[in-house]
DNA sequence: GAATAAACTAAACATTTGTTTGAAACGGTG
DNA sequence: CACCGTTTCAAACAAATGTTTAGTTTATTC
């Protein structure tokens, strides 16, 4: 009868490293990024957490429920993890769009191979569940609503706000298929262009110059100075 | 004994009604694509396919093998399904760009929802296994090649490879968010606008008339033409 | 320090899974 | 018809999975 109450006592307590609760939600989202829900098994998750099979039942109900969490834990973990630029201002709306492309791909791509909170968000962005839609109002859609004002900023108000979400998920989908198709990216260019012409850094120029080029606040991208036109 | 020889007939026959073979090869698709690998199980998919259990082990040996054949047995069918555009000598390459992304769009789209086969590719797309390679190099690649000599013929070999390369894959990447994330992409936007400005035609041109303005060769999209510039 | 509730554990349970088996049904050939 | 290789089937098997249970330890309170 101890594992009637799932959600009396949420502890307070910081999840330090003997939190159990903190540790499944850890272990749960790495095998649940790895693997997907139906293919990560509640055995592999608790040998993670270094706790008994029985204790995800006991703290979260059952096997869909912790995927919930998990999720949720996943996004909150990543906002704190690579905030939103801040900008004085007076910022130049070019200076934010860079940034803020910068920042997409670095949240989607990360430093190096991306954290499984990213793979985790991933999954649930493709094959969307129950947890889906909380990760849309509380995540992304207040980020796409911001590049959506960088835009608007950067056209003078000339462009009708679905003309400006239009080009906004032209940039997200731009950035996206290097988060979601990556591997087949990599088989479709060789290893060294994409380690000059891919990386996060060449990317983000790259993306903003195309984008400013089709506003016509640039010179066009066939025109050569796209190396190098900030 | 019987099960053991299953690639020595390989029926020549076409692939009817009661081809059982073939009945497998179909019901599998469309349970993997749903489903994806693990989820999928041999019984609904001998269900679908009114065949018994053990055909499945008959016919292919085990899942993992239905499941490659289901991945090349998908893309051979949508290579038929939606072919790529010819063009006669002397066509102007803007229209070719949008003829291009045209057919891009409703391979990934296609006129309602996506058939099996597109869904199916999709997940050996995000998620690879030994399936990918092959789609990659018999049906993504020879794609994307003729969209990069497109924009090779557009800009005049003003730019390089590399260079074409980077913007091709920005131009499949502004398709590829609406197949992968639509999904998100329909919780980020009004549903009249989404039907209005992001159907299969009215993206096509967007996507042809952006990438056209960055490469200078049309007016900017700020300037008010872009509702219709072909 | 005993009582009581929470936290944790090992073991078992009930299903579901992919796979195998041995025999029956089928179809052509002598 | 008898023979034989192929195809199909119902049943069973072994392993794995999510979940539960009953019991033990730990911590807290009176």
């Amino acid at each position: 009868m101890a594992s009637a109450n799932h959600r009396k006592k949420v502890p307070v307590e910081v999840e330090g490293q003997d939190d159990p609760r903190g540790r499944i939600l850890s272990a749960a989202g790495q095998e649940f990024a790895d693997k997907g829900f139906e293919a990560a098994t509640i055995r592999d998750i608790c040998t993670l957490a270094a706790v008994n099979v029985a204790a995800v039942n006991y703290y979260f109900g059952d096997k869909h429920r912790l995927y919930i969490e998990s999720v949720r834990h996943a996004y909150e973990e990543r906002s704190q993890q690579v905030p939103l630029p801040q900008w004085v201002d007076g910022t130049p709306p070019v200076k934010k769009l860079r940034d803020f492309v910068g920042n997409m791909l670095q949240r989607m791509l990360g430093f190096d191979h991306p954290p499984w909170q990213a793979r985790l968000m991933l999954r649930e962005i493709l094959h969307p569940t129950d947890a889906c839609r909380q990760l849309v109002e509380e995540y992304i859609h207040p980020h796409f609503t911001v590049l959506c004002s960088i835009l608007d900023e950067l056209t003078d108000g000339e462009l009708s706000l679905p003309e400006l979400r239009r080009i906004g998920l032209g940039i997200v989908g731009q950035c996206f298929l290097y988060r979601a198709a990556g591997d087949v990216v990599g088989m479709l260019i060789p290893s060294d262009e994409k380690d000059n012409l891919h990386s996060p850094v060449k990317l983000r120029d790259h993306i903003t110059c195309f984008c400013l080029a089709a506003l016509g606040k640039q010179l066009p991208l066939s025109v050569e100075i796209s190396a190098n036109c900030f």
